[in-house]
RNA sequence: GGGGGUAUAGCUCAGCUGGGAGAGCAUCUGCCUUACAAGCAGAGGGUCACAGGUUCGAGCCCUGUUGUCCCCACCA
């Protein structure tokens, strides 16, 4: 890394190989060590179905910047990063991938299936790995988990026989959301809703007795060949009298007991509901509470089966079509309405749900929701922002029971084992060989596997080495802080709560930070159909990693979603290149890069003490908003200072004194580093890459910026009337600026000035300055002066009289004094308006009543300022 | 049906515990003032969605209305 800088920021350059430096380093790597504190985030773990998006870009970057924060501020930090196996997606992105083969699953068999589906994960994950790398994510390769490695595989078994031993694992015969496509069951968080239009068939139900019929409405007429009942209101008039008699199921002829239930409404569609146990929750319910039977009409893959007569074999919808035109032709079909209802879907490949009755693994929710919900209740775990708790406990009080078991192969398995001699059920850490009841060998395992959830739910502990006690485990759990997207609460985090509690026993996290999603431009979510996603690799590769990270952190509020184009990328880009500039810019002042004194000068001069204490209270603010998790806020406070304060304002200084004597230089140059450095070093967590670069150009001590300590705030820098006497020197510089830029006078045109002030001793300090950025050859200072030509610029503690060869125009000059005069007075009524007001000075804090004054008081000085030029203009 | 977010400059968004509205981009003007034209110096531009209320004082707190986005539930 050498000493000179190319004029402009190349992070080809650079990153690759920062990153290896850091990793050999050693750096990611924390060791356990009790004299520190730990901090922990475990990283979500991508699928390893594909690539990374922007939303994992994100989600990344906010960890790292997380991270790297707490590692300067002298914090054991340890990030672990990983990938989930991804049951369900996985699956369909290999089963997908074979097709093309012509293969299919059973082509294969599970073992072939398996190999490769590994094959997959190898590759995958692989990739993923070098996405996150390239992002600069400090993160813990050497602890780098997977859902399905051993260890977490053991605790996953760990967790299922527990829960199974506690009798919080049942298996059941139950309703489920069951996928067509995929082939499984799927949990009820998996399943999307969305309003379609659809129809209402209005169907007779003939009563068994030939004494009329029943008018059915339903939205899915092909269930029907699944009826086992009818149930009416036990308070409707209308049908009481029928209730304990049969109707006739047309078209299958089978005879439906009529019964009264309070889940029917009477006042919704005719107020007679038929009743399919095995296809529809709520009729499971009725179905179980009148002993109806369940006939389950469909097969795996939604056609019906055998059991719907000659419907057998066809596709749900043909059946629907089928059978509508049946009950036509026979006389059944009273009418179709238009009806709008909500169906549900599979959140991975969009088919409509199957609810259908079958016999799955499920975990009892409501014991471990209880504790989960107190944690939360009780702010041991804290959701950011706050509001997300409000949803995390609608969802955990109404908390239905967990379907676990999925028909796939890519997974953990169920351990669970049945033995075909005597029936028994064995549930076992370890693989049986024989059966414990009657000791025989028939054992065969179940051949389901567990939902994906379920592994990821134990993922802060799993990948710590729990069920053992593991030294890691003991010092890093529970971890400090989750950063998730609000869109897998339900999925993810309020699962890792109650596992946590109940398996590690202990809260998984303190801080839940949760960030919203990126949407293009125009708000619209990026996705594959639409075409607008962007690749986070390109931007790195257009724009460097730094860039994407600081764009993606600027630009972040809790909680909200984020909108990401190009110009806010470009502006990053260039915020970066300004840094280095600026950079550049010191190196170039520099006699000698080793042996620099990196301390602070014992003589602070005003614009030091200025720049010294702007800097100090960016310390104090940068920090306590990243305490806050207010990412947004920090990377703004530190453009802002380093744009404005040092960039436009402290450099432009310096250059008046780089040439000047050297002890005033030599001063200067060690501001310039002091300052520079603590800022490089507030800004890595957001831009690693650049500022790494740039301090091991910069005279430093140490091996890299990442292992600094963090800056601190300190009392001693707070130079309160210092910051503010510069300020007038300042102020009247961008009036001199603002008077010249009227009248189109260019920087090459020098005008003397001439000050009038009370306050001599300030503008003196900074003649120097005056002369550079307002462009004069030369500055008086002094009590009053008579430039009757003059253009004049007006400030609260100075008259600035501005001769220009040419004549002024007397008129214009005489009108901007005038709309100044205004303001001042506009000001001086507001202000002591308010402060003649009774109520504002009897209630109002001192403190503002105070500023308030001080306003007013510069208000009035400038007002007599500018009276002062307009007479003396005429 | 229930809950939540959001409404601020042409666009994207800040605005900390209530003390005279800010940034970036865009627009206009003038500058190659040798760190940076990916830049510098200026300028214009806002009834803070609407209506009430609390307060000495409201973009911020309360109530209601409207627009918009989202989550949950799911009556066949």
């Amino acid at each position: 890394m050498g000493k000179d800088l190319d004029k402009i920021y190349d992070p080809h350059r650079v990153e690759d190989r920062t990153y290896a430096f850091w990793q050999e380093k050693g750096y990611f790597s924390p060791v356990v060590d009790r004299a520190k504190k730990p901090y922990t985030v475990m990283m979500p773990p991508p699928n390893i179905t594909g690539q990374l998006h922007l939303g994992h870009a994100l989600d990344n970057t906010l960890q790292d910047i997380l991270i790297r924060f707490k590692r300067m501020q002298g914090y054991c930090a340890l990030w672990l990063p990983g990938t989930d196996h991804a049951s369900i997606a996985t699956e369909a992105k290999v089963v997908e991938a074979m097709a093309k083969e012509g293969l299919t699953k059973a082509d294969v068999g599970r073992d072939g299936f398996l190999e490769r589906t590994w094959q997959w994960k190898e590759t995958y994950g692989n990739r993923i790995k070098e996405q996150i790398k390239k992002l600069g994510s400090s993160c813990d390769w050497s602890r780098e988990r997977f859902t399905m490695d051993e260890g977490c595989s053991r605790a996953v078994r760990e967790v299922f026989v527990n829960l199974y031993e506690k009798g919080l694992i049942y298996q059941g015969e139950r309703i489920i959301n069951w996928c067509p496509h995929c082939k499984t069951s799927i949990s009820d968080a998996e399943v999307e809703f969305e309003e379609q239009t659809g129809h209402f068939w209005h169907i007779k139900y003939p009563l068994a007795d030939g004494s009329g019929y029943l008018e059915v409405a339903t939205t899915r007429p092909e269930t029907m060949l699944g009826d086992s009942g009818i149930a009416v209101n036990p308070d409707d008039e209308r049908y009481k009298h029928l209730i304990g008699k049969t109707a006739l199921l047309p078209l299958v002829g089978r005879e439906l007991p009529i019964v009264a239930d309070d889940y029917v409404e009477q006042d919704f569609g005719t107020g007679v509901v038929k009743i399919t146990p095995a296809h529809d929750p709520n009729d499971f319910e009725v179905g179980l509470r009148h002993n109806l039977e369940i006939i389950n009409v469909m097969n795996e893959d939604a056609t019906i089966n055998e059991k719907g007569g000659k419907y057998a074999g066809l596709d749900r919808y043909e059946a629907r079509k089928q059978i509508v035109a049946d009950l036509e032709a026979e006389g059944y079909l009273i009418k179709i309405e238009d009806y709008n209802h909500n169906v549900g879907s599979c959140y991975r490949c969009g088919t409509t749900i199957e609810p259908l009755i079958s016999k799955q693994w499920f975990v009892k929710m409501e014991p471990l929701a209880k504790p989960a919900i107190e944690v939360v209740r009780n702010g041991s775990v804290k959701f950011v922002p706050e509001r997300f708790d409000k949803i995390y406990f609608n969802w955990m009080e109404n908390i239905k029971d967990w379907c676990i078991s999925r028909q796939l192969w890519w997974g953990h398995r169920i351990p669970a084992w049945y033995c075909a001699d005597c029936g028994e059920v064995i549930v076992s850490k370890e693989d049986p060989a024989v059966c414990p009841k009657c000791g025989k060998a028939h054992l065969h395992q179940d051949e389901d596997t567990l939902d994906t959830w379920f592994s990821s739910a134990l993922w802060p502990f799993s990948t710590l080495g729990w069920p053992e006690h593991t030294e890691d485990l003991e010092y890093f759990y529970p971890t400090s802080t989750l950063v998730t997207g609000y869109d897998i609460i339900f999925f993810w985090v309020a699962r890792m709560i109650f596992s946590g509690i109940e398996h590690a026993g202990d809260i998984p996290f303190e801080n839940v930070f949760i960030h919203g999603i990126i949407r293009d431009a125009q708000g619209r979510k990026m996705s594959k159909s639409l075409g607008n996603g962007i690749d986070p690799l390109e931007a790195i590769e257009q724009y460097g990693a730094d860039s994407l990270r600081f764009t993606l952190a600027n630009g972040v509020s809790p909680g909200n979603d984020m909108r990401f184009s190009e110009e806010k990328i470009l502006a990053a880009r260039n915020f970066g290149n300004k840094l280095w500039n600026a950079a550049r810019f010191i190196l170039m002042n520099l006699p000698e890069v080793e042996n620099f004194d990196l301390t602070l000068p014992e003589e602070l001069r005003a614009e030091d003490k200025w720049v010294l204490a702007k800097y100090n209270r960016l310390i104090a603010e940068t920090t306590d908003a990243l305490e806050r998790f207010d990412i947004g806020v920090a990377s703004s406070k530190l453009y802002d200072f380093i744009w404005d304060i040092f960039c436009d304002w402290y450099i432009e200084l310096a250059k008046a004194r780089l040439n000047a004597d050297e002890e005033s230089a030599g001063n200067a140059r060690r501001i310039l580093v002091y300052v520079m450095s603590g800022v490089l070093k507030m800004l890595h967590p957001f831009m690693p890459f650049i500022t790494e670069e740039i301090w091991q150009a910069l005279p430093h001590q140490g091996e890299s910026i990442m292992v600094q300590d963090w800056p601190v705030y300190e009392e001693t820098l707070n130079f309160v009337a210092e910051e503010s006497d510069f300020e007038k020197v300042m102020t009247a510089i961008r009036s001199v600026r603002n008077v010249r830029s009227e009248m189109n006078v260019p920087p090459s045109r020098k005008a003397k000035l001439y000050i009038e002030t009370r306050t001599p001793e300030v503008f003196e300090a900074g003649r120097a300055f005056i002369e550079k950025l307002a462009f004069a050859p030369e500055v008086e200072i002094g009590a009053a002066f008579a430039l009757p030509g003059a253009a004049q610029a007006v400030t609260d503690s100075a008259r600035i009289l501005i001769p220009m060869d040419e004549l002024i125009d007397r008129e214009k000059e005489l009108a901007r004094l005038a709309k100044e005069k205004e303001v001042c007075q506009k000001d001086i009524a507001f202000l002591s308006g308010k402060l003649n007001n009774a109520g504002f000075v009897a209630k109002a804090p001192d403190q503002v009543i105070a500023a308030e004054r001080e306003k007013l008081r510069k208000a009035e000085e400038k007002l007599a300022i500018v009276e002062e030029s307009i007479k003396n203009l005429g």
